[in-house]
Parts: C-alpha cells; sequence; structure tokens
DNA sequence: TAGCATATGCTAGTATTCTAGCACTTAACG
DNA sequence: CGTTAAGTGCTAGAATACTAGCATATGCTA
C-alpha cells in the first residue's frame, strides 16, 4: 500500500485546528464565541480568534459577517468531508472492512434505534444488491 | 450538549502523535522503521523513535522487544479504539445517525462489496431488529 | 577479528503552535 | 452624550512539538 495516499486536509492540522474543525463540521457554522464554548478545554477567546484567522488562511475555513460577528463555516462541501473521513476511519479502524464497520456500528447505535430507521438500513443494504449485479 | 465529554485519548494528541497512532492502530504492532515507512512525509528516523517514547510516556503505547528491536503496539484494546472513534466521527460527521453513515459506507464501498458480504450485513441488521422488541 | 548494518539512549536546537493582551470600532442603552 | 458590551486587528512571548545527530551496543559476515 501507498503510504502518502491519504492527502485529506484535515488529518495534517495540529490539534487546536482539528478540534476547531471538528466543531465546525459538526454545527455547520458557528462564531469564535460559539466555537469557545464547544472546545474541550477552553482557551481564551483570542487565542480561538487567532485559530479561526489560520484556518482560514489555510483555507480550511471562510467567514461572512453576520451583524457585527463573523460566522465560520467549513469551506470542505460537508459530503465529501464525510466521505474522506469515513474511508480514513475505516482503513485504520475496521481493515476497509464496511461489514466490520456496520457491525459496531449496530453495537453503539443498534439498540437506540428505531426499527424504521433498521428498515431503511435494510433497503438500502438491497439496493446495494441490485446494483452490484 | 455538554462540551467536555468526549475524552477518547487519542484525539488530545499533536499531529505527529496522532499520524503514529493510526498507523499502529492499523498495524497491530510495528517497529520504529515500519512507522517511519508508514508516514505520510517522513522525518528522521530519530524523530519517530522519539515520538513513540513520548507516547510510550503518555501511556498511548507500549513496546516488546523482539531480538533487538523494539516493537510497538497501542495499549488501547482495538476494539474500544475502534468504538470511540466511530462514535467520534458519528458525532461530528453524521448528526449521530447511524442511518446516514450507513448510506456513506454504501457509496464507498457498496459496489466493490460481494454479495455474500451484503448478504451478511442484512442479516446483522435482521438480528439487531430482534433484539429491539 | 575487523567492519558494517542496525539497534538504542540521550541531548540540544529549531520550528510551530498556542496563548494573552492591547488598541480600536461600533452598537445599544441609561 | 457617556459608558458598557461585544466585536475586530495586531503583536509578542511562552509552551510544546519536532527534529537531527552523536555515542554506544550488538549481531552478522567476509
Amino acid at each position: 500500500m501507498n503510504a502518502a495516499q491519504n492527502h485529506s486536509p484535515d488529518r495534517d492540522l495540529s490539534r487546536r485546528e482539528r478540534q476547531i474543525m471538528d466543531i465546525l463540521h459538526r454545527a455547520s457554522r458557528a462564531t469564535a464565541a460559539d466555537v469557545l464554548d464547544a472546545l474541550p478545554d477552553a482557551p481564551s477567546y483570542s487565542a480561538v480568534r487567532a485559530l479561526l484567522k489560520i484556518l482560514e488562511t489555510k483555507g480550511h475555513v471562510r467567514h461572512e459577517e453576520e451583524g457585527r460577528a463573523y460566522v465560520y463555516m467549513p469551506i470542505a462541501r460537508r459530503t465529501d468531508a464525510r466521505q474522506s473521513a469515513l474511508s480514513h476511519l475505516l482503513r485504520t479502524f475496521f481493515d476497509n472492512s464496511a461489514e466490520q464497520a456496520v457491525a459496531a456500528l449496530l453495537a453503539i447505535k443498534g439498540e437506540r434505534m428505531s426499527s424504521a430507521e433498521l428498515e431503511r438500513m435494510s433497503k438500502m443494504i438491497e439496493s446495494a444488491k441490485k446494483e452490484g449485479r
């Protein structure tokens, strides 16, 4: 396997940068204050602003002005970011096996899922089978 | 939502430390040289050894001596590390929805999965349904 | 046995990351 | 108005992360 294949930018970030990106991915959009609130071990407000600016310079984030405040959001399309993160997880922890991943997924969420949701999951797998023909 | 809830240690690591942990999780066990080979933008051999030592001090990694060489491996049980990583991914990118995650999973791997594998996935979901009763 | 390849331990320097704080602006409110 | 609250830009310093390189030990092999 080629070692230098995985260049999804988010994984080259520093610890804080990554934490902030996670928050932004979760929230879609957030002000510096929002980020500060959500940050695990809160630094200063200034620090957060500085980091956001750096992330913007690096091209991971952009902002819009909303009233006087800057609202930050990730640049990568949500679906792209997802795919990339998921495929990295798959490679790292699940030997690239979707089957194992689903097993783990059910172990975490299975009991708390409605039967309707499980039903929809079945359907998705069904159509994947058909397509694979 | 409580901000300080996610303390799966692996996510507090520095960039390099994280890269190395990823490699170890993928490989289960590896020497410093192995890690060096697998590292995206290779630093020096010394650097890798130093980082491994730090990770050991922090308690994320341990080593066994194999011949003259140290073989490093993650401390966390593989299944635990998986669950933790998966649930973080779910929270960050999938609004905690297993359904959406499976959809993304199929989008990535669906076409390349054997129908046998898809079949087994169906079965897993079936039994989840039964348990949920 | 001499020499090479491949380990480890250690140390010290550089680079990057992370942080706080000050100066300034603007809006809201008494 | 004057004051307070909540923004921004900018700078400099501390803390951490990252790296290279040397000294040393050991096994292998010509």
